[in-house]
Parts: C-alpha cells; sequence; structure tokens
DNA sequence: CAACGCCTTCTCCCTTAAAC
DNA sequence: GTTTAAGGGAGAAGGCGTTG
C-alpha cells in the first residue's frame, strides 16, 4: 500500500527527464498518475476542519499525544495544542485506516503521510480561490444590473477597496463607508483592516448591529453562494439539480454542515473581494489566516454555543436541506 | 423498454510565473 | 535556487436523449 501510487507513473522514475507523455504515446492523454486517496482525503480537511496547519507536524505530535494516552496530558496543552489535537482526532475519523496505518509507520513515513494530505488542502484550496475569483463578481452584481465601474471576472486589481461595490462589502463593521475621508484612507493603505476585523458582508443584508453582535452575523447570502460554490457544487447556486457530476459535500459524504467550513468560505469569499492577486495565509494585507482563526475562535466559544447551534441549523437548512429534516 | 453514446459539469494535475 | 500559487487544460462522472 505504501508506494502503489507510483505504479504506472515509470517514466518520472528518477526525475532526470520529465517528458510529457503526449510526446511518447500516440491517441489522448492517458493518465498520468493515480492521485494517493491521501491527497483526496486532504482537500476535504481543509475545506471542512482545518484549513491553516502543517500536517505533519499535526501527525507527529498527534501520534505522541495519542500513545501518552491519559486524559491528564490533555490538561496540560495549550489551547492551540489542544485545538490541534482535536483536528488530529477529526483527521483519524475522516480518513479510514489512517490510525493504524501511522502507528505502523516510520517517523520518515508519518512525514510523507502527511505531505499528501498538506497537499491535498493545498491543492484544493487554491482550485476554490480560483473557482471563485470569477464567480463572486456574478454574486455581487445586482440582478438585471451592471457593476460600474465594470470589474473582469479574471482580473483582480480593481476590487477591494478601489472599488465602491467591493470596498463596501469589505469595509469592517466599526468604519463608515459612505465617509469619503475613511473610503480614502483604506483605498491609499492609511488605514490597514486586520483579519480579526470583521467584513460587513459577512452580516445578513450588509448589516451591522453594533447592539448586537449576533444580529445577521454569518447569516449572508453572499456566503451561502460562496459556500453552496465551494461545497455543493457551483451550479446549485442558481438551479437545482443542474449538475450532473457531484459536488464536494457528496464527494466527501458530508451530510451537514460544519464551523470550520464556515470560516473556511468566508475567507475564500473575503480574498475574492480583495484586491490582492496572490493568495497567502500570513501576509499582512489579507491578513486570511488572522481572519480564519478569528471565525473559528467566536465559533468554537463556548459561552456562545446557543448562537452557534443556532446559525448552524440555519444553514444546513440553506445548504443540505435534503438532509434536514422538516420541522 | 433497454442500452448506448453524447454532452455538460466538476475536479485533478501539470506548467508557468512569481515571490522569497 | 527553492518554494508557492495561478492558470489552463484534460479526464472523469453521470444525466438525458436517441435509437433499435
Amino acid at each position: 500500500m505504501s508506494n502503489s501510487s507510483e505504479g504506472d507513473s515509470s517514466w518520472t522514475a528518477n526525475g532526470q527527464k520529465r517528458v510529457h507523455p503526449s510526446a511518447l504515446e500516440l491517441g489522448p492523454r492517458k493518465k498520468l498518475t493515480t492521485q494517493d486517496p491521501l491527497v483526496h482525503r486532504g482537500c476535504h480537511f481543509g475545506r471542512a476542519v482545518h484549513a491553516f496547519c502543517n500536517v505533519p507536524t499535526l501527525l507527529t505530535n498527534g501520534i505522541i499525544l495519542l500513545s501518552e494516552g491519559g486524559s491528564d496530558t490533555l490538561e496540560s496543552l495549550t489551547v492551540d495544542e489542544r485545538k490541534e489535537f482535536v483536528a488530529f482526532r477529526e483527521l483519524l475519523r475522516v480518513v479510514l485506516g489512517l490510525e493504524s496505518r501511522l502507528m505502523a509507520s516510520s517517523k520518515e513515513e508519518v512525514v510523507e503521510i502527511g505531505e499528501l494530505i498538506q497537499k491535498g488542502i493545498n491543492g484544493a484550496c487554491a482550485d476554490n480561490t480560483k473557482g471563485m475569483k470569477g464567480a463572486i463578481i456574478d454574486w455581487i452584481t445586482p440582478k438585471g444590473q451592471a457593476l460600474s465601474p465594470h470589474i473582469p471576472r479574471n482580473v483582480k486589481s480593481g476590487r477591494g477597496f478601489n472599488h465602491e461595490h467591493t470596498g463596501a462589502l469589505l469595509c469592517p463593521t466599526g468604519l463608515d463607508w459612505t465617509n469619503i475621508q475613511t473610503r480614502t484612507k483604506l483605498m491609499n493603505g492609511e488605514i490597514q483592516v486586520p483579519g480579526d476585523q470583521w467584513p460587513v458582508f459577512l452580516y445578513a443584508d450588509y448589516s451591522y448591529d453594533p447592539e448586537d453582535l449576533w444580529n445577521g452575523l454569518l447569516w449572508s447570502g453572499l456566503l451561502v453562494s460562496a459556500y453552496k460554490h465551494i461545497f455543493t457544487s457551483p451550479s446549485s447556486i442558481d438551479h437545482e439539480l443542474k449538475a450532473t457530476r457531484s459536488g464536494n459535500a457528496r464527494i466527501h459524504g458530508m451530510h451537514c454542515m460544519t464551523k470550520a467550513s464556515i470560516a473556511y468560505v468566508a475567507m475564500q469569499a473575503r480574498f475574492g473581494l480583495t484586491s490582492a492577486q496572490i493568495f497567502s495565509c500570513t501576509d499582512l494585507i489579507t491578513d486570511s489566516e488572522r481572519f480564519y482563526s478569528s471565525i473559528m475562535e467566536l465559533l468554537d466559544d463556548p459561552d456562545e454555543s446557543d448562537e452557534v447551534d443556532q446559525l448552524i441549523t440555519w444553514w444546513n437548512r440553506q445548504v443540505f436541506p435534503l438532509y434536514t429534516t422538516t420541522e
């Protein structure tokens, strides 16, 4: 099982000459490599469980904790370490047979397994970024109207605070986009928005209630579109049952949403609205990782569990109506 | 009524480009 | 020089129409 993935890729056996197969074979291109199932599972893990993590490290640390056993070792962990361990256990649950495979593996093999999963996470993230880049323009364009100025689907430079419409959506809740001075400062970078200052597009009807943090939070139509785009298929947004191919949720047996998947989608949507060309989890301009973690922090907060439960229920009805029992 | 093949849709993967 | 993401293209899945 360990190296079955290299089965039919002998043409790259020693990596010395990478000749495009079409130069070697006649006829249509054959599938070169069978993707390791771990990569595939990694895609889902990144989207629905934990987007930003170093999987080899997660595995290595997780194995150590697992072998130590006892619940008192868990108590001694920092908050971050405990979160990492929760993600680790979720990973074991999601990937069938991973636990026994890890236990039978050497340190190096564990790292290799981690890298395969990591590859899936990164690949899925890149694909979703690409897909949303064009689609998000459709969602933010008012029905029957056009954006002015027009934003091309494949260009990002005119977005972010450079555009009236994307700027309004990205404007953090504490600031007033209608104020021309604020707008100028946001545009020229005089005001920088850190990831934990949430943009108004997260709220239902894009309106924020200073008296009530939860009012409309994470209930926006834009987020639902983004969520469907990534999880139930791009075409499921406008029309039911048009797609002839299964979307991500179905492929991965996902019947209900996860907290992390909301944060993931919000992060992707946020990036799609910005003028930033290149997705990076750490850069200071997009600050995507902090944005993601700040949402996760709220959703994981035990004190907020009532609100969060309501939110999840609402989302399940929006996105997975077939699996939600009618009440 | 069944079987075949077309066609749309979505994911996967490789190459290219850019950043560090 | 190495690593990382964007971009484009090919493959695969499954519904639907058509034909025998």
